[in-house]
DNA sequence: GCAAGGTC
């Protein structure tokens, strides 16, 4: 029998159909797939099934000086044993194997982890090697004709970032929480991935923080020519022809806006027109799509684990990966067929297929491993195999597909020049004549600057000037995904990690909101790695390691010599930790303080300070405890984050509930505490509450528990608010209320549901909104109605248009209405010139 | 209960 062996196992059986004409069986074994065929098992491996760790000794924290884990032995054991165990059965039965892991170091290494296991079981077994670029059937046949032999040099160069990462990251992790003495699961994390991205964010909000802001100013006159009119902006050129807008000096500031208030007109004395192609994009590599998917609205950790889900489903291609050329064996023409005649995608295919011939873009970076990420073909419906964000997420890989095979755009500028005396005006028209692309790939800004044709010599009235005082801006701080972009730039981490080591900042208490903002642990964290363990808050130690293994790779370096030398680097690091350990320890410890610092106690003046009960609630509690007993109480919805406001009245800051979805704000919590509403709980949750019948988990180790959820009221981020249960996520149950007035919690209680009546007090007359649960089918229809017309929009799916909505957007009118620049402060993800180009739609 | 890298 010959056995081949796989990375994972969708690889496998997609195998499986091509070497076997489509005629294997698959049979299970310890819960893995084995297809089999005419003397053939293939398996699939799920990445990594073993993994590198010190010996048991070495696992008790404080039994263990960090520094012994340098020279400590390192043992690979399996983590997943079920495949391992099916491995080894299959190994004892075969006799040839045959590893099909992917093109790419990680698959290298995880091969020989295979080869490993193979080996404990069968010392003469032939092994070799098959590789190939996608598994198309030319490939893969051609693959398996000529066999190769496993690269161990290759392999080793992985095996040695184990050794480093498990080294450093382990080392120092343990230093860093002994130290502050935070053990159990509050540890402080350093890693050779994590830190330098940690740094990032933290430099970053130092730069914020040291920012000195400066006041200029800017003037605007609005131009016209016969009936239309345009706005122009008041610059000066300087003697390198650098043009600027911003006037730093009020006096000229003031003079040129007399000169422009006490003038009619304004003579054209320049006219410039060019054109500018405007070039499609590349294919979507990972990161790429990350980035566009965050445009329209979705987590990084959102994003990637609906492609994932689309993925397995086989709508799309492979979504972790790094290229971005499209393979030979792509045929844009045959893949756009399969959209002709799709009711929502197959007009933009029909168009593409018209040209007379179709070339696909190109990125930058070609790898062998997987191709960039681009429909199957196979096509999914829409409410039916997939809910509306995952058509959404679907549909920006099949418009990204499309932009890549469809033409340039084209954009014609106009840049008219007009002076008044010696104030110049500069207008910049855009038109775009030739949409190109961007019919087949609306995500992008394509909003126009009308500016009219205007000759040299030819005179405009001036109807209105404006002068505006600004100040300079801080820097912004990094989204998520201009974070991952950063890393990619820097060599950090890689297609598979990059969103998952964000979402570990988060966990370990890093960074909090989005865009991420750093906590005081994190200041204190790269403050202390800063000056005793440079290395490993720096992207240097990945580049001097990407050049280790290539080293190892080549056969210029041995593992060994690698390894020894990182270690004896960490040694010289921890001999200057040693005398510091106090000191690091004050830091930190004071840092944790800091981010759980509300502010005076009313009744004795320590801290206020948010704590966890031994049942995992929140609640406020003074810092002078036990001769202090004051407690606050905080919402039970949620993980409480401490806001800059501050309350007028008790110097308390504010604290919002992060609750996913269902964030909130719940103010300051002294004056929530007796506050009535807000927060007040009007009753038990009709799904989870008490004499609700279901009993649900929660808690550690899973232990059911009586469900207790109630209904309060919630404001959530977006202003919103909410009939909710306390314990959402765990219980999703909610009730609509409407967007403005204030709500008062009457006395009156609904007999049938046990709830209060709820008057809402907006304009002259209060109106009776009742109770809640009754009011809900009147809702239910009122908010299917809301919103509906805003997804005939460009771009606008059901994701941005239920944002829209809670930002009080409920349909085109609203939208024409409003502010772009509220709604895109308002709307995550939301430009304000996306506002704008919807605005011109509608 | 440490890292980072696969995969789900």
């Amino acid at each position: 029998m010959e056995l081949i062996i796989t990375e994972k196992d969708n690889a496998a059986r997609r195998i499986a159909d091509i070497l076997s004409g489509g005629s294997y069986d698959s049979t299970r074994e310890n819960g893995v797939n084995v297809y089999e065929w005419g003397g053939k098992r293939c398996v699939g491996l799920s990445g990594h099934v073993v993994g590198v760790d010190f010996p048991s000794e070495y696992s008790d924290w404080r039994d263990v000086e960090p520094v012994e884990l340098i020279d400590a032995d390192i043992e690979k054991t399996a983590t997943k044993e079920n495949i391992v165990a099916t491995l080894r059965i299959l190994a004892r039965r075969a006799e040839r194997v045959a590893i099909a892991t992917d093109y790419d170091r990680e698959g290298e290494l995880i091969g020989k982890e295979a080869y490993d296991i193979v080996r404990e079981v069968d010392e003469d077994v032939p092994i070799r090697r098959v590789r190939f670029s996608s598994i198309t059937e030319n490939e893969v046949k051609n693959a398996f004709d000529e066999p190769d032999e496993l690269d161990f040099d290759l392999a080793a160069a992985g095996e040695a970032r184990q050794i480093i990462d498990l080294i450093w990251g382990a080392a120092l992790t343990r230093f860093l929480s002994l130290s502050a003495g935070q053990l159990g699961n509050d540890f402080i994390s350093v890693g050779r991935v994590q830190s330098p991205t940690l740094k990032l964010i933290v430099d970053r909000e130092r730069e914020i923080q040291a920012f000195d802001p400066e006041t200029y100013w800017e003037l605007f006159a609005d131009l016209r020519q016969a009936e239309t009119t345009f706005e122009a902006q008041y610059f000066y050129r300087d003697e390198d022809d650098n043009e600027a807008e911003r006037v730093w000096k009020e006096a000229r500031a003031d003079e040129v806006y007399e000169t422009l208030s006490g003038r009619n007109a304004a003579t054209v004395v320049d006219v410039n027109r060019r054109t500018r192609t405007d070039a499609p994009p590349a294919p979507f590599n990972t990161t790429q799509f990350i980035r566009a998917a965050s445009a329209i609205g979705y987590s990084a950790k959102r994003a990637m684990s609906i492609a994932e889900d689309l993925y397995t489903a086989g709508y799309i291609t492979y979504p972790r990966t790094d290229n971005t050329v499209y393979p030979d064996d792509l045929d844009p023409e045959e893949l756009l067929e399969e959209f002709v005649g799709h009711s929502t995608l197959g007009d933009a295919a029909d168009s593409l297929l018209e040209a007379d011939e179709i070339r696909a873009t190109e990125g930058d970076e070609e790898t062998t491993d997987h191709p960039p990420i681009h429909p199957t073909g196979e096509i999914p419906t829409r409410g039916g195999d997939v809910s509306d964000d995952e058509w959404e997420i679907y549909e920006l890989v099949v418009r990204r597909f499309y932009a890549t095979v469809a033409d340039p755009a084209k954009w014609e500028h106009l840049k008219v020049v007009a002076e008044v005396d010696d104030v110049r005006l500069k207008a910049n028209g855009k038109r775009l004549v030739e949409p190109g692309y961007h019919d087949v790939y609306p995500y992008f800004n394509t909003t126009e600057n009308y500016v009219p044709d205007v000759e040299t010599g030819e005179e405009l009235s001036i109807e209105d000037v404006e002068l505006e005082e600004k100040e300079t801006q801080p820097p912004r701080r990094y989204g998520q995904s201009r974070l991952i972009e950063t890393m990619e730039d820097l060599g950090l981490g890689t297609k598979s990690t990059r969103h998952n080591t964000i979402e570990k900042l988060y966990d370990r208490g890093y960074i909090e909101s989005d865009p991420p903002r750093p906590t005081k642990l994190a200041m204190a964290v790269v403050d202390a790695a800063e000056s005793y363990a440079d290395r490993v808050v720096s992207e240097e130690m990945t580049a001097q390691l990407e050049q280790d293994m290539d080293a190892i790779a080549s056969g210029e370096a041995g593992l060994e010599d690698v390894t020894d030398e990182s270690r004896e680097m960490l040694e010289e690091i921890f001999a200057n930790l040693a005398e510091s350990r106090e000191e690091i320890g004050d830091h930190l410890r004071k840092s944790l303080k800091d981010d759980k610092r509300l502010g005076p106690c009313p009744e004795c003046g320590e801290d206020l300070l948010v704590r966890q009960s031994r049942h995992g609630s929140y609640f406020i509690g003074c810092d002078g405890y036990p001769d202090c007993e004051n407690t606050l109480p905080l919402p039970s919805t949620g993980k409480p984050l401490i806001m800059d406001g501050e309350c007028d009245e008790h110097g308390l800051n504010e604290v919002k509930m992060l609750a996913g979805r269902q964030t909130f704000v719940h103010g300051c919590p002294l004056c929530t505490a007796d506050e009535a509403g807000e927060g007040e709980i009007l009753g038990d949750c009709p799904d989870c509450g008490e004499g609700a019948t279901s009993p649900t988990s929660r808690g550690e180790g899973g232990e059911t528990a009586e469900a207790d959820g109630e209904l309060v009221i919630k404001t959530l981020q977006s202003g919103s608010r909410l009939v909710g249960c306390t314990r959402y996520p765990d219980c999703e149950y909610s009730l609509p209320l409407p967007r403005r007035g204030e709500i008062e919690v009457t006395d009156e209680r609904c007999e049938e549901h046990d709830l209060p009546e709820l008057l809402v007090h907006s304009g002259d007359e209060p109106w009776e909104l009742g109770c809640p649960i009754c009011n809900y089918r009147e809702f239910q229809a009122r908010e299917a109605d809301s919103g509906s017309d805003l997804e005939s929009l460009d771009g606008v799916g059901a994701k941005t248009a239920e944002k829209l909505v809670d930002a009080g957007i409920e349909s085109l009118e609203d939208l024409t209405d409003a502010d772009p620049d509220a709604v895109a402060e308002d709307v995550d993800g939301v430009s304000a010139d996306r506002v704008r180009s919807w605005q011109a739609e509608a």
